[in-house]
DNA sequence: CTTGACTCCGTACTTGGGTACGGCGCTTAT
DNA sequence: ATAAGCGCCGTACCCAAGTACGGAGTCAAG
């Protein structure tokens, strides 16, 4: 069921050509092996694995991290994968925190503008006030 | 209450004085008039606009977008300050719920592990399926 | 009134994440 | 059997976000 060549898959996954070949480089995703006739082949699986990659791209993790992730799905290695697993997920919620402060904020502004009521004093600014120690 | 020197600034907000001098550059950060005589202080307000900085880069904005974050904040033009809140917002939630599927699928593969059930599928990749399509 | 630490400013370098390009080799339709 | 259009591969280039550096100015302590 290998049946995309590699520009259907950028196709499909929304990137370049060159992107997959670069993240291939990476080792963020494997090369098919090269038939001995004819050119390699990609199915869903690899679509799926460049979507993940972007939308965890979105969200701020870098490719390393990306690659680290992706090694946790991968690897059949239970005790270190749920060491960097943890780590990671301790990571990930405080992203969330971030985010649904700025969330927040954001539609406190909306808010506030829709109603015209006084200064908009900065409440954006504010989100992030209290936790972030400075990663 | 204008009490912090460059590096003191820097310091406070964990990062370097060229980094500050370059958000400067880039419209992030106001350079207080030189005094005449003397140096420039800096007070609150700039490690506050500091950490915001900081905070909304690992959540994955840009200096950019994160410009126009501030922007808002400051700016008093209601209206047009709230389409691109809104249009913001909409980006936000959307890597909220991208970042709420990771969560997930690494609390899942956490526990997996832990328990030492079967073959790992594939919670993460799983996890940025049904939705994201290729911003 | 000099020495050392710091500011100021410009320019240059670096790293991450790609993009572009050019030559070659298949392979498939004519 | 040949030309078009991809795939394959390496190298070079690009932009964002810093970082490093070097010379000149400033200020405070000894």
């Amino acid at each position: 069921m290998q049946t995309f060549t590699i520009s259907k898959l950028a196709q499909a996954a929304g990137v370049n050509v060159e992107t997959i070949r670069f993240y291939q480089r990476r080792g963020l995703l494997a090369e098919p092996a090269k038939p001995l006739v004819g050119i390699r082949r990609y199915g869903e699986d690899e679509v799926a694995r460049m979507l993940f990659i972007k939308s965890a791209q979105r969200i701020g993790f870098t490719l390393d991290e990306i690659a680290q992730l992706l090694q946790l799905d991968d690897g059949t290695q239970c005790k270190e994968a749920r060491a960097i697993a943890e780590h990671k997920l301790a990571d990930v919620r405080q992203r969330l925190q971030d985010l649904q402060r700025i969330e927040a904020a954001l539609a406190q502004l909306v808010d506030r503008c829709a109603s015209r009521r006084g200064q908009v004093s900065c409440p954006l600014i504010a989100a992030l006030q209290p936790t972030s120690p400075a990663v």
